[in-house]
DNA sequence: TCCATTTGCACAATCGATTGTGCATGGTGA
DNA sequence: TCACCATGCACAATCGATTGTGCAAATGGA
């Protein structure tokens, strides 16, 4: 409208209106009351404002203020259905709270990782999310230096509040399912049920595989090392490894509880090869959920994690002012196959 | 380390230096030769800096130089597929440029949209990608004022450049692929292919319907109003469109041009209920890829949408300083079914 | 030896907001 | 009439960096 030289300051307005920059600031930051501006003067400035499209510059309130409102998130990956919903609502989150939202991804590179949270630190983020984060420790250290408060989610901190899922219980209640349905199977090897665990070394994992071995022990059998196959995230190495499974035990196993969506979306690649019938001595589950997962040839119980329910959590915490290595956790849900789980979220499409 | 009390400035490192604040700002921002810094000077000032632990106030330099070193983009969604590969791909592009990522997700709801353009732009982010607003008007209006280069994906904008997948071209491939495979069926409303369409204002969508009319009249074959069906982009609404289309014409038709993820989502309800021979006389195509869709109980032919080409270009639109209203387009890749695209993303899962 | 450069910084203004303080002005009560 | 208080602002310092300018000391050439 105006001039498109520069954007206009409150040092603008001041002379537009024939105040002082003060008082526009007061105005337009809300405490004019506190400031004892006479209302025709706060309409004023407001009409002239208004029309000159005034917007406040940020970055010098930030300055003076200490205060940036901006809200930093890490997360490994955007493209990716877990990783994305925990972006989608923690942006929601902060924009209810007129916060703006920085969320940037790591792509799990431990370097990567530590310099965006100095990024985020320079630019004054008041406080960071630290997803799926792989080296927490490094980050920790940054954060405390710059005294910057920050909550861990989905892999808990050491001297910071954290968010995760309950694995344990999810693990039990996919477990559980499994084992229930689990095909009589003569052949020995192939009537156990397997776990396909990327590594575990994870946090996350090692408390699935824990969930895991105890509703198979409470179901009176063991888990034997072999029945826990570490194939990495990579959607190539676990079509490797389940080839490699099922020729060793000649066959689809009677259970599968495949860790994380990578690695289902690499076993699809052996599966197409696998005549359809022979699925039906075998019963599958996936500690993840996906829409189109839930209509494959077959039939696939998911376990949905509550992603809203974490960084609501997570923002709760870090509004109490909690500093402690506090844990909550947040239960996920099993997803039958051929269901559509509606979520908080879906209805966005 | 040091005082969790406050994080230390220029100021600070001076003193400890016995140097100037300009001394110390010209090492640390790397213009320190053209400031005449002896070498040992130098390495004093970056010995304490990093001692200390010193990191930059963002806010401070973006006030001074009028540059935030923010890279802002919006998009409807973070929590999807196809918008999430775009933000990986532009959160990779700004960090390689030394900037910082700001990507708000807007919901496809206007007014939100307009509110978080003013947002950035208070924030005084460098530039903007748009991609999928639902009034790209009003935000060119918003970044004009403002001042603020700005490009838009994949929905082009009046008076900035943009940059789209070809659609045209893209549906152009689905549809022969379609058409090439239509199955034979006697009923002549079943032996015509459908267009699911989400809406035929969309941008995007009437390019598609388009590429699909060229081809099926290059069959010398006509479209009728009722071989393309707007049924929104919920999958409740496309449930009840695909559901209601096969009663009326008597079972699946021969084929199936699905516009949209969301609508090939809603339409797995339907599907899930269809005797899975009946499928052998249908061929699907879908504008969109999906690991998981392409192993469903039927093959889905896919279009794969290069999104790093697209931000890739945005970004060379932008440093190119073009402002006109310049088109430049990106082409789709058909995959076939039973088919892992391998993006060059796709490693990073 | 003396003037002219060059070297190596320090000083102070500046970006645009916020905020502590101070000071006219007007009204009120004694 | 005068002291006193409330009202309605304006002034100037401040946040932490950058940057134009100035100036002493060192260096070099004649």
């Amino acid at each position: 409208m105006n001039g498109p030289t520069r954007k206009n300051t409150i040092y603008d307005i001041a002379k537009l209106c024939g105040t002082s920059p003060s008082a526009v600031s007061a105005v337009l930051s809300g405490n004019w009351s506190k400031r004892r501006i006479r209302e025709s003067t706060v309409l004023l400035i407001r009409k002239i404002a208004a029309e000159q499209g005034y917007s406040i510059n940020m970055q010098a309130r930030g300055l003076r203020q200490a205060r940036s409102g901006l809200a930093g998130m890490i997360i490994p990956l955007h493209k990716n259905r877990f990783f994305s919903s925990w972006s989608q609502s923690f942006g929601k989150l902060a924009r209810e709270r007129g916060l703006c939202p920085v969320i940037a991804s790591t792509l799990r590179n431990p370097a990567e990782e530590n310099r965006i949270v100095e990024t985020l630190i320079s630019y004054a983020v008041d406080s960071i999310f630290i997803a799926g984060a792989t080296d927490p420790d490094a980050l920790e250290a940054l954060c405390d230096a710059a005294n910057l408060p920050h909550v861990y989610i989905d892999l808990p901190g050491k001297n910071a509040p954290s968010v995760v899922t309950n694995n344990f219980h999810g693990a039990e209640l996919l477990s559980r399912t499994i084992l229930r349905d689990l095909p009589h199977v003569a052949d020995p090897a192939r009537s156990k049920p397997y776990f396909f665990a990327g590594s575990v070394t994870d946090y996350a994992t090692a408390q699935r595989v824990a969930g895991f071995r105890s509703v198979v022990e409470e179901n009176g059998a063991r888990v034997n090392d072999d029945q826990i196959i570490q194939c990495g995230y990579s959607p190539n190495s676990a079509t490797l490894a389940i080839t490699a499974l099922c020729e060793r035990i000649g066959g689809l196993p009677a259970g599968l509880f495949v860790n994380s969506f990578t690695v289902l979306e690499g076993m699809m690649s052996h599966f197409v090869k696998v005549p359809p019938e022979d699925f039906s001595s075998s019963v599958i589950g996936c500690f993840y959920y996906d829409p189109f997962a839930a209509f494959l040839q077959f039939p696939v119980y998911m376990v949905w994690q509550n992603s809203s329910q974490l960084i609501t959590r997570a923002y709760e915490l870090l509004e109490s002012g909690v500093t402690d290595p506090t844990i909550i956790e947040v239960e996920p849900d099993l997803i039958s196959p051929r269901t559509i789980h509606q979520s908080p979220l879906s209805e966005l499409g």
